[in-house]
DNA sequence: GTTCCTGCAAAGAGTTTGCAGTTCT
DNA sequence: AGAACTGCAAACTCTTTGCAGGAAC
């Protein structure tokens, strides 16, 4: 696991909309970017502190709450298949749906233009206006449908 | 409010599948039916304890539980607007979408059929079997947009 | 130098569980 | 009679908050 050294793309956004960067900072943004799965807040203390293991939950949960107000993560229910923790993905392009299997917990993204087709939806027959779009399907996999 | 005294199409879905019937479930279940909001677990609690006071706690996040197993309610999170407690409401057919006001609090139901697309898409593009889909919107609704 | 951020510890919400007694079928 | 359900109380998980010291700008 290599050191941060480097400003990461997540921190140079921050810095450019004027917040503090501090080494806490620094190692929570550089497990979320390099996280290949949707975290929830212990994994990210947890892998946080292999890096500095004196990062606190409060810290954790505070920068989380930081980046949702930035607009930088977004956060997911992923249909509580595994308890009632939030999860967080970088905010992305839309377009993405998570499909999470009720059996093995697993969670898959399905991506589709129906997500933008809603938002024109929604545009187009309410006054709304829409700031973000969550669709979270449970299914059954293609694993677990063969166990079954 | 009346009393409630003849079965309510939930009391007969649950006893058509087995499930006994007590004075709670029953009073539970009237509730459930007669919302016409989103309830939460409190709310669900307090009206209940208008018809029969010692209905506890306990009793009501089983019901929802078992509710939620036998496929009768829905679990819904309507983005967290207001604290991290989870909504129920009566399973319906698929189609609709919540749209919740990030200033006012205020759900809002979409009607589409952009729903059961998103279903066959993924029974086309996938080897899932979707179980239910839930699609949340954060949005800022006619009236918030007019006083901000 | 001021403002913001941190760790610590404690509190808070929402939900679940073990148990002994009660009700349903 | 037997299984399922209930209230009570305690526990548990996830998250937030107050505070005093420390780091960033």
């Amino acid at each position: 696991m290599s050191v941060c050294t480097d400003k990461s793309v997540l921190a140079n956004k921050l810095s450019a909309k004027g917040m503090r960067m501090t080494s806490q900072r620094r190692i929570l943004l550089d497990v979320i970017e390099r996280a290949s799965e949707h975290l929830h807040a212990s994994d990210l203390l947890r892998l946080a502190r292999e890096k500095d293991d004196r990062i606190d939950r409060a810290t954790v949960y505070r920068t989380l709450s930081m980046l949702k107000e930035q607009g930088l993560v977004e956060e997911l229910d992923l249909l509580h298949l595994d308890g009632s923790e939030h999860h967080y993905e970088l905010k992305q392009g839309r377009g993405h749906v998570h499909i999470g299997c009720t059996r093995c917990g697993k969670i898959f993204e399905f991506k589709t233009d129906l997500v933008e087709r809603l938002e024109a939806q929604i545009a187009d027959q309410t006054q709304c206006e829409v700031d973000s779009v969550r669709i979270e399907v449970s299914a059954l996999c293609d694993n677990c449908r063969q166990v079954v």
